[in-house]
RNA sequence: GGAGAUGUGGCAGAGUGGUCGAAUGCGGUAGUCUUGAAAACUAUUGUACCGCAAGGUACCGGGGGUUCGAAUCCCUCCAUCUCCGCCA
């Protein structure tokens, strides 16, 4: 969430800058503004009812100490009617906080001033192209085909199991795929990422940390009996290491990389975009997160943009890198590209990546901060990305590389999968 | 899952109803001294909110309660440790 000083101090700026995300935010930001002011002058009275109350106590104390019980008695009576109201202010206060929040929760971030306006996906700008479409002969076959026919994922046994969307990979299929999860780590090691391997549950004031929570509550699976939540991605967990820290400076970058499962419900999908790996309840993920300064952030988000570009290159696959329009960037997100995999057989797109700088979005609700120079707490900016996501890659990968003898295996991924076809 | 113990500032560790945001030690920072370093000495050293400021308020695992007043008493949740049980 944004900070109200901030709110207050750029107004005009937060306004148009959010329109460009096709959103109006006039009417929040008065009302955040109008509930600050509120809560201000709450807090004043309470200060000041609270500072009375305290200086009486003091004087109790004090008359008790002489023996003096009755000037103590006096008091005692003024001190009970002061803690009414300061009862009554308390509740005022807490109730102001939580309609702050609220209304705060519901102010997406500010773009910054390179995205693009738009209104969805379509308006998306293209900065980036690699790698000419490859054409396949006309019996070329979708990836759920090919996974059947060389029997590498079962659906329908995933079905059987859980439901669907939680496919069973076997054999080479399964080979194929710890090879991109350790190919993937181990390209970011290299790149001075730590790995880390964290809970695949978490609890609500994580989800609340990196803005999962309230809103996109629907979207977890949530284990009622416990009170947890799995996770969507490893995003959450990661990220959440780093809530209510205080860095030194010189801690920066901080770096870190995760393997995990990751779950998501998706209600509300539907159609040909779920066919297959296409769209996937739960799907492997390697994260790449890092916690940067302020004054760093876009460079960074530069450099692991070119990582995954690189993942992509590695990998012989087509791609491209796109700058998302403020109508398809995500709430918390301030600048976002995505990285596209060209899927041959299905002729079309699929999503592979999304790299994001969050600036301080994040770390304001996860009380990330850092010492500045001059001691001051600043918040620090959280960016993250995938490197990569797994199903589309397999999917890609299995479609561009058919051929009559079998499924070729990229060159970088033959020493980790043991064998250059699956036939 | 059962029984018991514990949870205080970066760390260690006092504090069992009032003058405690919290002794003391270690650590950190700045300075004095020194050719330099160490040692010693001096000062400083949590977070958030309100306020132009002076200053005020809140926080002693989380939440709630008792009281004029809570780190201290009560309830509850969480975590850690010890013992028992179960178990990959």
């Amino acid at each position: 969430m944004l900070q109200t000083t901030y709110i207050r101090e750029h107004k005009e700026l937060v306004i148009e800058r959010i329109k460009r995300r096709n959103f109006n935010a006039t009417d929040i930001v008065n009302q955040i503004l109008k509930k600050d002011d509120e809560r201000k002058a709450t807090q004043q009275k309470l200060d000041a009812l609270s500072a009375e109350a305290n200086v009486i106590a003091k004087q109790i104390g004090g008359f008790f100490k002489e023996g003096k019980q009755e000037e103590a008695n006096e008091l005692k009576m003024q001190a009970t009617k002061l803690k009414g109201e300061i009862e009554n202010q308390k509740m005022f206060q807490v109730d102001e906080k939580k309609d702050l929040d609220e209304l705060l929760y519901r102010l997406p971030n500010i773009p910054n001033e390179i995205v693009p306006q738009g209104n969805s996906d379509e308006d998306n700008e293209v900065v980036f192209e690699e790698g000419g479409v490859p054409s396949l002969d006309e019996n070329a076959i979708p990836h759920w085909e090919l996974a059947k026919k060389y029997d590498l994922i079962d659906f329908e046994l995933g079905v059987k199991i859980t439901g669907a969307g939680f496919p069973v990979y076997k054999g080479k299929g399964a080979k194929l795929q710890r090879a991109l999860i350790s190919f993937f780590l181990d390209k970011a090691i290299e790149q001075g990422y730590e790995e880390v391997i964290p809970p695949l549950m978490v609890n609500e004031s994580s989800g609340i940390g990196t803005g999962q929570l309230p809103d996109k509550e629907g979207q977890m699976y949530h284990m009622q009996v416990d009170d947890l939540y799995m996770i969507p991605t490893a995003e959450v967990p990661i990220t959440n290491m780093y809530r209510d820290v205080i860095l030194k400076e010189s801690d920066f970058p901080i770096k870190n990389v995760g393997y995990t499962p990751c779950f998501r419900r998706e209600a509300g999908s539907y159609g040909s975009d779920v066919r297959g790996l296409n769209r996937l309840h739960q799907f492997d993920k390697v994260e790449i997160v890092q916690i940067e300064h302020p004054n760093n952030s876009y460079a960074t988000l530069d450099v692991m943009v070119e990582h995954v570009k690189g993942l992509l290159k590695d990998l012989e696959l087509p791609y491209r890198l796109l700058k998302l329009c403020g109508g398809d960037l995500s709430f918390a997100s301030a600048l976002t590209y995505d990285l596209e995999v060209f899927s041959a057989a299905q002729v079309k797109w699929l999503e592979v990546s999304s790299v994001s700088n969050f600036e301080s979005f994040q770390a304001n609700r996860l009380k990330c901060r850092y010492k500045d120079e001059n001691g001051k707490t600043q918040l620090v900016h959280t960016l993250n990305g995938s490197a990569l996501a797994l199903p589309r890659i397999l999917a890609a990968l299995l479609e561009n590389n058919q051929t009559e003898n079998g499924i070729k295996i990229p060159e970088v991924l033959i020493p980790y999968t043991g064998f250059d076809i699956i036939n």
